[in-house]
DNA sequence: CGTATTTATTAACATAGTTTAAGGGTTGTA
DNA sequence: TACAACCCTTAAACTATGTTAATAAATACG
């Protein structure tokens, strides 16, 4: 539970009444392996603090490939924004890759700390225009880069998440097959 | 000048006061066709509203070609939120594709709005979703959906964009080239 | 520890998308 | 109105990526 306030506080200190109102707002969850925190066709109700594990968010075309759009590892935030704010039925999923331990806030819970402690609002608008950027950097790569060039990208931006990661993931996230990032691995590897 | 009050009056109601201050702090300005309102290394110190006409947000990458991130016509936002945000220098363009009418916001005079004006924090909080909504089902067709398919959904997405912008912008956009395009058009023509 | 499941790699062949070059059509603007 | 700049299309050769199938290696977990 502290390392919810331990992230907070690297944005905004934040007093002992304060920390007190978000830690009851707050619940810890273990989540096992290939568990799902969001299916698709239920509202997303919560906004998910990753404690520890790591997370694919992903949706499900009609061949029944997985498209994976995002992944969340400790000390970030994973979450369907559209359904949650609209209320509306997420098409995603988001599933444990690993087991692990989160930190759940719901909606009304979160709307309230935000009341309450109008910091909030200001950490979660950075975080919101964090993931943003990100997006926006990773619409430019897919449109303008070659597949080897995302990988290698990939691996710059997310060393961590491409150590724990199978490459099948990977695959998906990059919108290659996991056969051609195999060649492309290799040609990485004897090129280099 | 009306026109931003007509749209933020769509998301809720504005008294005059809050009219009259809006006024106040956004600038009318009248672009030509290929006029630049944000270059790279420059900080985008404004939100751009579009009155009349119509915008492609632009990277150029080392062999000088253009990439389409975004298109704003009427009634539509662009900024470098990144930037914005930030106030680091952009890597992005934001150039007039038709002559233009646009109203601008600067940094400042916007947070001034959000303190005087608490309800444009929430209209400006649902604008920045949808975009964010935007960028994610754009992510999940560039890494699921073949050339083909990203295209018609750009036509049915956008009716209005499609029929003003040329074919070159748009494959720009797809992240494919004219040529290709043309292709796509043409198997498109013949089949149905 | 052992087995079921998942993962990584390879290769041959198929399809999607690019490049280059050329010609004709449109459009912006002096 | 005319010219320059831009845009669209075609086609052939080329490169990037997908598909299928088979096998070996690694990993999860009872």
């Amino acid at each position: 539970m502290q390392a919810i306030i331990t992230y907070f506080q690297k944005y905004l200190p934040f007093s002992i009444e304060e920390k007190e109102l978000i830690a009851s707002k707050v619940t810890l969850r273990n989540i096992k392996r290939k568990q799902m925190i969001l299916q698709e066709g239920l509202v997303c109700k919560h906004y998910f603090f990753v404690v520890e594990g790591c997370f694919k968010m992903y949706a499900v075309d009609e061949k029944g490939n997985q498209h994976n759009l995002q992944f969340a590892a400790e000390n970030d935030w994973i979450a369907d924004i559209g359904s949650f704010h609209s209320e509306k039925p997420s098409k995603l999923f988001i599933e444990a890759i690993e087991p692990s331990v989160i930190l759940q806030v719901e909606q009304q819970d979160l709307y309230f700390l935000y009341l309450n402690i109008p910091k909030l609002n200001i950490i979660f608008k950075v975080i919101t225009e964090h993931k943003f950027i990100e997006l926006q950097n990773r619409v430019l790569q897919n449109i303008s880069s070659t597949a080897q060039q995302r990988y290698l990208n990939f691996l710059e931006q997310y060393p961590n998440l491409s150590s724990r990661l199978p490459n099948t993931q990977i695959a998906s996230y990059l919108g290659i097959t996991p056969e051609f990032l195999s060649k492309i691995r290799k040609e990485l590897s004897t090129h280099n």
